[in-house]
DNA sequence: GCGGGATGATTAACATGTTAAGTGTATCCG
DNA sequence: CGGATACACTTAACATGTTAATCATCCCGC
């Protein structure tokens, strides 16, 4: 059997904390959980978003991502409302709170990213997406060969 | 800001799940998750390791492995003792019954392993490993530039 | 307009991630 | 020797990951 401590996922796993390892701690200071982050993030650059769309943007399953609205809107970092359209759907943004609390966690956050650039390099960096991006579509595409043999 | 859904970590956390996604439902349908099966594929290797070293090599934290431990002992699928020259030491060993669940995991577990390389290339997927290696590495420096800021 | 299946979101239940606190044992050192 | 300190887990508390089930709303075809 392949060594255990190469194999792909344990190499993605390590890789990754590795990096989280440097923004946890900036993040907690602000008392806000990595995926918190991420969905302040995703939220800044648009005006609103339907959760299901956020769900996909900030890589959330949805139960997390209930949870963690939830608990956002009730620390008023968030603000949410149902589409007309469709009462099904559910509407999300920003608040001003939230924005605020961005524009102080984004300048070391930035700096953290920075500094991991400067070491690893930039250049080698976007390689790494690239094939990391790659990675993603070749597996998307044994999905499709998998559901070819089955019911459809 | 940088588009997010390109940060590194994101990047990171898609392709790890885009790779897992492929693992879970074979392990799943043998009752194990991906953790346990990371604890039985450290253990298979070696007759005894202490907790400290299996969760280095397995890469866990110290309270899911002794809550895994607790499990897998339970289900009989590893045993352990406590050193004898340590008695804060705890000693564990997978079993009978363990190796025999690997035996039946293990090939499918491998053919799909197998086809992920196929699809994205051997020599690519080396590749990508060795540029993840790297990264731990170069983070791993950061580590260090950094305490020596601090007081130490 | 009205079943009945599809869809969006949430809740439930259990496992793990993460940090802090607790427990028992070892070791060092005066 | 004995008390302080360090060490190896373990437990606690809370947040998220993961799958299944539930709930409300929508939409389709008749």
């Amino acid at each position: 059997m392949r060594e255990f401590s190469r194999s792909l996922p344990m190499s993605l796993l390590r890789a990754r904390e590795a990096v989280m390892r440097r923004f946890r701690p900036s993040l907690r200071r602000h008392g806000l959980t990595e995926q918190q982050w991420r969905i302040l993030r995703a939220l800044a650059a648009i005006e609103t978003i339907e959760v299901t769309e956020l769900a996909r943007v900030a890589f959330l399953l949805g139960p997390s991502l209930s949870r963690i609205l939830r608990d956002l809107e009730a620390r008023r970092l968030i603000a949410r409302r149902t589409a007309k359209a469709d009462l099904r759907r559910g509407v999300v943004s920003i608040s001003e709170k939230g924005l605020k609390l961005m524009e102080v966690i984004a300048p070391s956050s930035e700096e953290i990213y920075a500094a991991i650039t400067r070491r690893y390099g930039a250049r080698k960096l976007a390689e790494l997406q690239d094939m990391l991006g790659a990675l993603e579509r070749s597996l998307a595409g044994l999905e499709l060969a998998d559901e070819e043999g089955t019911a459809e």
